[in-house]
DNA sequence: CTGAAAGCGCTTACAG
DNA sequence: CTGAAAGCGCTTACAG
């Protein structure tokens, strides 16, 4: 530490290994680039010299001449940063493999005003494109007004969203389908639900899959509302295990309020599983560290991020290759956490 | 979604204004960058014309003609998503408020080639300037190979690491000091620690504070090998709790390890805090989560985020103004999972 | 396969 | 307080 000075920094150019080559700068320009129309031993010569200067072409001069920026921004707000920051992982890891840096951009879901505050940041930071994580990718004001400036995005959601021009679309209805199907499977007559946040279109997916397998006679079904937050968990499962007649199988709608679940039947001494099932959904670290660890839903996200950066990529670079759609299949995780209904 | 396509962006440049408001794009330049230099009325017509045409200027001329990308960057491993979560938000936040636009750069805390991973990026990046989270921050040659390029980079660590410009120290020592006394005051004298990852100097600091305010006769001491991760809790969990004298308290740590103590000491009969004290580390969700909720070691993770970015931007903009060093205070929340040896 | 020239959209001394 | 000109470091038709 201490009063370090920064000089501007010794920066080797194009004109540099040109000059020491031998060469133009457009030839150097087409080794850069990769391009077929060089010859073999120049190229070759071009790539010694630029080793030995240790040359790294300017990105922003780059981008400047070509029209762009080789940026790509991650649009996200944070209900769990568990699923931020694997999704994060898997898209930088992506871009960085095809040249291109990822910026971030948090927004607010619930701000009037967030595609508004997105084309802001679009305008002034000049992203090549975005990918936009849920529950943002619900608003569609935001894939409009991009759409409008020409920026291609692409969205993850639980829904289509139509002003996309590419979404993943997670199969979260059918997900919580299989939840449903599973306790029925064992035996449960008497579910309940705990929601997610009601506008979010990720819940009523959870809870439309959901109910939609429970059908059948002598069923009782409760539901309590939720916001994906812990606390919120806690009061569900409290009224649910007050009721004279109690379920027997609960699916929470994420993991966290699933773990409050678990908490409030420790509290009650209601043993899991062998008296209440509980499902969650995330799949997140916290299901495997409560006890009896979660039954939940897992979603690939290292490949939706994967699969996402390069649709992304293929929008920008060579946009005929588009592949609109993207369907992701999510799977059901048994752990201890679910059981035979009790008798 | 479908086949959209993308133009090039309509764009209004500096020219379009400046011949637009009938004066030179230098005048535009100067309104933009707030020159105290222009006149009021000339300065008021510039701006009704930026609003009119909609105009905002391409970061990407603006860094090639400057020499500044105003692009900064976060160098991260990702030990902990909640953490790593939470200071992103509040470096972006304080980004924005300057112009900035925040790049993620994952990295491999073990990785033998960290340093030049970083240095590559960013001389291909051209970012203004870095901010090192832990546990790279404790990384020695990063912050040397930025020196040299002449990047301005800011570090968050325990303990200072010399070559970074500006530090801020998290007062970890001090903090699992307070962790060790506040057994001593509640009776405890079988006493256990898991440990973190050896080679972190994290873990290194809390395990001295910790072990600093232990001193006193008839006192013994329990120490386990943890990673930080949930199994690791476990096992030494395990370990201790089936020793013959067994701890009455344990310090994890992190969170995650003191939840699978709390678990371990679940399955195992053993009341918290009645017959087991459990204090961990960082005030994540989970330790809101468990039951009981963890007494725990909270850092000001969004101060800190803030401090480190005004920071950096100062070493960027004002190079004299930068203050090298700053202490950051943590403090021990008091929940449920400890109380009064038993006797 | 290779080169000279223009241009991307800004900022920056230098003048006036 | 304001302007004409050069330059940042690349890419890109256009020629040859």
């Amino acid at each position: 530490m201490g009063g370090a000075e920064f000089p501007a920094r010794m920066s080797v150019t194009i004109d540099d290994v040109a000059a020491a080559a031998g060469v133009s700068i457009r030839t150097v320009s087409r080794v850069l680039n990769e391009s077929p129309h060089v010859g073999d031993e120049t190229r070759r010569a071009v790539l010694s010299i630029i080793e030995r200067l240790g040359y790294s072409p300017s990105i922003r001069a780059r981008a400047l001449a070509s029209g762009r920026s080789f940026l790509i921004a991650v649009v996200q707000d944070d209900p769990n940063a568990q699923v931020i920051g694997a999704l994060q992982r898997g898209i930088v890891e992506t871009c960085s493999r095809h040249g291109y840096e990822l910026v971030v951009h948090p927004v607010r879901f619930n701000d009037p005003n967030v595609a508004l505050d997105v084309e802001a940041f679009v305008r002034r930071s000049r992203v090549d494109g975005l990918i936009v994580l849920p529950p943002t990718s619900e608003i569609a004001a935001i894939p409009e007004r991009l759409a409008k400036l020409g920026v291609p995005s692409v969205g993850l959601a639980s829904v289509p969203v139509p002003a996309y021009p590419c979404m993943l679309v997670s199969a979260e209805r059918a997900a919580t389908f299989m939840v449903g199907q599973h306790f029925l499977a064992l035996g449960h007559r008497r579910i309940a639900m705990i929601e997610g946040p009601a506008h979010f279109r990720s819940a009523q997916q959870r809870k439309a899959g959901f109910l939609e397998a429970l059908s059948g006679p002598d069923l009782k079904i409760d539901l309590r509302p939720g916001d994906y937050g812990f606390e919120s968990g806690l009061a569900a499962a409290r009224s649910l295990l007050a009721l004279a007649d109690p379920p027997t199988a609960i699916f929470a709608c994420n993991d966290i309020m699933a773990a409050a679940v678990i908490k409030v039947a420790g509290e009650r001494g209601v043993e899991v599983p062998r008296r209440l099932s509980v499902v969650g959904f995330d799949d997140s670290d916290i299901a495997s560290m409560v006890t009896p660890a979660l039954t939940t839903i897992r979603r690939p996200l290292h490949e939706m991020a994967t699969v996402a950066t390069e649709r992304l990529l293929t929008i920008i670079e060579n946009p005929a290759d588009l592949q609109p759609y993207q369907p992701i299949e999510l799977s059901l995780i048994h752990r201890r956490s679910t059981g035979p209904a009790p008798r």
